[in-house]
DNA sequence: CTCCGAATTGCATACGAATGCAATACTGCC
DNA sequence: GGCAGTATTGCATTCGTATGCAATTCGGAG
């Protein structure tokens, strides 16, 4: 033990100010890019000096500051991640995954939480700001938006959604595959009339999943199809349901709603309301393969999102274009995986 | 209109490299801290030279750098929020409506999500490296780690947590109250075995909550009690109620979950794998007063919590001491609402 | 027209860390 | 022991914005 330098308060941990790295550098009586090295992985620095470096810094509780490392290396370390309030019941799940994930490359996760998809106005300009390194949308930007990221050299990824005319990289499951596949086991087993509930106006994966399955049915030659539109919650989901044998004149064969959670709420209201079977008497499917879904009482046939996968991929996507701005865009999409519950007759077992 | 400055390549918006308030300030042919003052909100500027700013600013596509303003002003208008993965099924929603209201007042979330609530080791560094404003916490941090975030002046604010020893702001909802309404009820009703599900071991939530069950059975005398455990989900939730009949030789008269989520699977294990109705043959009941919770399939008896107040009092305290740095810790404490549903029955109507 | 006070504006510096370059300290080898 | 070559270290500058202080301008009153 050595003594301390002249007037040392002897002050525990840090009292007064937070310790920078010049302070760090006077105790340890050597220059401020010393402790700067210490610091860094790649740099170079003897032993002796990391030790004495590190023990100046524990005892005055140092740690460098990631707001002035940002200022000089032009990197923040952080992403941008958007979400939307009502895009789906199911993102929050995404949105741990996500964050994880970024975690782990050493990549703080800067969170912009929309009340519906299409309040991107001041998120954007929020984002540039920050001079955020990356963007991981599930929220819809407008073709002006993405032109401002794209002059920032900000690389995007859009999650389950598309640009309309703006090349740009995406993730998603394929929606219209899933509703595919839905919509030829229904037709197989014989459904012959269907009710089409679909998500909020301003959401792309409602969008896609109502055209999938219209496109289908139609291919097939159904062309006894009700629609109506709910915002992706339970509620909705019941008095969807109402709506559609109100507007058919009666139940129809089968239901296919945008999501689960609306799909439930058909179900429930289905079978209390109308005293109906589910699926003796009605056929109801959903899409996305959360949580409720598997709960008994709904047994959902439904599609489910490879939500692990698709968020591993969305997040080295974007760090990949990080590192290499100059990387194409790339469109990653996902099939489904079809899930066979007890809410819909099917063709084979 | 004056003809640019000199070497004016007339690149349309930013190009090369981003504009900074140098360039602005070259560009409207003032100095650089007038156009720091024009992007102000409490600065002294006139109005000619407000407009030849602007006009300068959007031609460059300038934003001012917010990293670079943190830097300078000791403040980096970022909040640290963490939430833990399987802390509870309902949170997602507590972190949406948290970030809008930070939002609101102009502050930006950066998350943090755990694995477990316990893994909290490097987090605690990497918020003090990023110099957030303030923490919003729904994870448990050791006596340790809330020391060194005090060390740092740092106020932090715990989200249906309380600190063991260390004095501390929280919001939280009153578990043990809503626990006492339950039991209350149920023991009102003339049930006399109970069956207890708690969540996982490093849940504060859980384990107030079977705390203020147990303390209340005794209380009113009851003592032939079974507990098992489970990890909040649905599966678990079934598999501690096969436990739960296992353990105790027969069903109990009713099942006390730690949350919702597992209410619910255990109600689909009773119904399902023993042929029990509920509430007939037994209630069961939950806690949160979630989603799924409101199905009618379920329609649970619990105790919701007030999400709505609770995240604007947490953010709204969060920012008052960010701004008062010496106003004195502080304990909000909501009461739930009961929510007398058809999953129990209750004394009376 | 002159002078005073208030409102603007510019100058210079600070925030805290990273890094190119030059100086210095080591290492091994002959 | 001397020397070439490499590994450490320090110096000085940079990132982009905010702000105290001094200089300047402006407005109006006398």
């Amino acid at each position: 033990m050595k003594k301390p330098t002249k007037t040392d308060d002897n002050i525990t941990s840090a009292e007064k100010k937070r310790a920078t790295s010049y302070d760090v550098a006077a105790l340890a009586g050597v220059s401020q890019s010393a402790v700067s090295r210490v610091f860094q992985d790649g740099a170079s620095a003897s032993k002796a000096m990391r030790e004495r470096v590190m023990a100046a810094a524990d005892q005055l509780g140092y740690r460098p500051n990631a707001i002035a490392r940002g200022l000089i290396t032009q990197r923040s370390n952080m992403v941008a991640v958007v979400i939307s309030k009502l895009t789906n019941l199911y993102y929050p799940e995404v949105l741990v995954q996500l964050t994880q994930r970024f975690s782990e490359q050493g990549v703080r996760v800067l969170l912009f939480a929309l009340e519906r998809e299409s309040d991107t106005e001041t998120v954007v300009e929020q984002m540039l700001q920050y001079r955020v390194d990356g963007i991981l949308t599930a929220a819809m930007f407008s073709p002006e938006q993405l032109e401002t990221i794209d002059n920032a050299h900000i690389p995007v990824v859009l999650y389950n959604r598309t640009a309309s005319g703006h090349i740009v990289n995406s993730v998603r499951c394929d929606q219209e595959e899933g509703e595919r596949w839905l919509v030829s086991e229904l037709v197989g087993a014989g459904h012959l009339s269907f009710g089409v509930v679909e998500g909020p106006p301003d959401s792309v994966v409602s969008f896609e999943r109502k055209t999938g399955a219209l496109n289908e049915l139609r291919r097939l030659g159904i062309d006894d199809i009700t629609t109506v539109s709910g915002d992706f919650g339970y509620e909705t989901g019941r008095e969807c349901f109402a709506e559609l044998v109100e507007k058919h004149g009666s139940p129809p064969d089968a239901v296919i709603a945008a999501n689960d959670v609306m799909a439930i709420g058909c179900i429930d209201e289905a079978r209390e309301a109308f005293g109906l079977d589910v699926p003796g008497d009605i056929s109801i499917v959903g899409f996305d393969g959360v949580g409720p879904a598997r709960y008994s009482a709904y047994a959902l046939t439904t599609v489910r999102q490879p939500v692990q996968r698709m968020t591993q991929s969305a997040a080295s996507m974007l760090l990949e274009r990080i590192d290499n701005p100059e990387l194409s865009p790339e469109k990653r999409a996902f099939s489904g995986i079809p899930i066979r519950g007890r809410s819909a007759r099917l063709a084979d077992g």
